[in-house]
DNA sequence: GGTGGAAATTTGTCTGACAACCTGACAAAT
DNA sequence: ATTTGTCAGGTTGTCAGACAAATTTCCACC
């Protein structure tokens, strides 16, 4: 049997046909093709990138997955109408100030996440944010780290909101950061103490979701997320 | 010169490898193949579903482009450890509970940037959304769709955000409204008075953004979308 | 000038081949 | 007994050629 990411540690190495797909992408982008125009053919990618037909079609056929274009057969590919509306997608690597837009969209979903919760939470819900809480708790007086019920403790909100739209968007925004938690980062944040910070915040939280304070748990939540994108710029102005 | 989109009327049929990244997807999600897993080899595929390499590779491509799957040479294909989470996509036909939820992510999203355009509009910000104000007043007057009209005043409100990642998901998310809001439905809406009601909702959105005040524009924002998505599944219901 | 159809163009699919790489097993050396 | 080297088989990556299907272009014809 064959072990599955036996080295974890280092992806997979992009493709000539994912190569192609992000550098025609780019070039998308940056208007070299204009919405609505015909992209050069097949034939034309192949002469131009020296691969073969092969990987001009993987690289279409991502971008048509992507939304960016469409393929008509026997008139050629086009770039869509409306470019990066098919689906939602966030680069990689931001920037400081895109970072800083991305901690704002987040911010916004999670004040209506917790203002939600806050009207819906079960026994149930309440009972896995309370553990949550707990674990918190315990991984910040044992100084280990906290990363995983960090995101335990978010992700019990989005259940206790009672929407999957909402609870895999706030998934979705947060994989992006927990990819960047540095681990640098997190042993800043204790030494200097804001986890301490973090977890007062979270309990203002906890408190107000389950009084079923909707107005309440959306400040708290706000007020957690500004301080908490607020660290985290902090901390990677540091390292 | 080819004609882009010349008939506009008829999508592009899907083809075989967009036929079976979706049917692969399906399986994924279904819990066939688990997270971690192996997918079966390209051969194994190429027998199962009766198609040819190229096409299961042109699949496999597209699900790697959504971050379903990743590959490994010489070794082979495995579907992600934390699927769906790569990109964020919502399926084109959405039963009515899910549209609630979906409305209701809606909601969160334009709640928050009513808040923010209150805090951050510049006068051209204002211009704008006054405008794209009067051309839905004349639209209503008029008694024509005026459906451009007000995707041009949530775009400027968006706009009025100053947060681009904000304005893309939000241009996102109406995309799928705009793709569902049928004809019939706007001629019940105008019948029926009930963009009237739309229109006085999007008089109090202008007036505390102009006037600066994020809490009453966010709370003119939530009543607009609730009523929206109200008249919206009733007219549905009715239809 | 308008029309019909043949020809050229372009994407979609199939097939075969080889390269690059990984896995597991076995033998050899330490 | 453990480690190392080697090899065989399997799997994905890439290349090349061919034909099918759909569209566009163009030209003879009326």
């Amino acid at each position: 049997m064959p072990t599955p990411f036996s080295s974890a540690s280092e992806l997979p190495r992009a493709g000539l046909g994912a190569t192609l797909a992000a550098r025609l992408a780019a070039a998308i982008r940056a208007g070299e093709f204009q919405p609505g125009a015909r992209l050069p053919t097949e034939m034309q990618l192949v002469e131009r990138f020296a691969v073969s037909r092969a990987v001009v079609r993987e690289a279409i056929a991502r971008l048509k997955t992507d939304g960016f274009v469409e393929s008509r057969q026997g008139s050629g590919a086009f770039v869509a109408a409306k470019p990066g509306l098919a689906n939602f997608r966030i680069d990689g690597r931001l920037q400081a100030t895109d970072l800083a837009h991305v901690f704002e969209l987040r911010g916004v979903i999670e004040v209506g996440m917790a203002e939600l919760a806050a009207q819906r939470r079960s026994k149930a819900d309440i009972k896995a944010l309370d553990a949550a809480f707990m674990q918190m708790q315990g991984a910040l007086e044992a100084g280990t780290d906290g990363a995983e019920a960090d995101d335990a403790f978010h992700a019990a909100i989005a259940t206790a909101a009672h929407n999957p739209y909402l609870a895999q968007f706030a998934a979705f925004l947060a994989q992006h950061f927990s990819a960047t938690r540095a681990v640098t980062w997190q042993a800043e944040a204790r030494a200097s103490g804001s986890t301490l910070a973090a977890q007062a915040e979270h309990l203002d939280m906890v408190k107000a979701i389950l009084q079923g304070d909707a107005e309440a748990a959306g400040f708290a939540a706000r007020r957690h997320v500004t301080n908490a994108a607020a660290r985290y710029l902090a901390a990677q102005k540091k390292g």
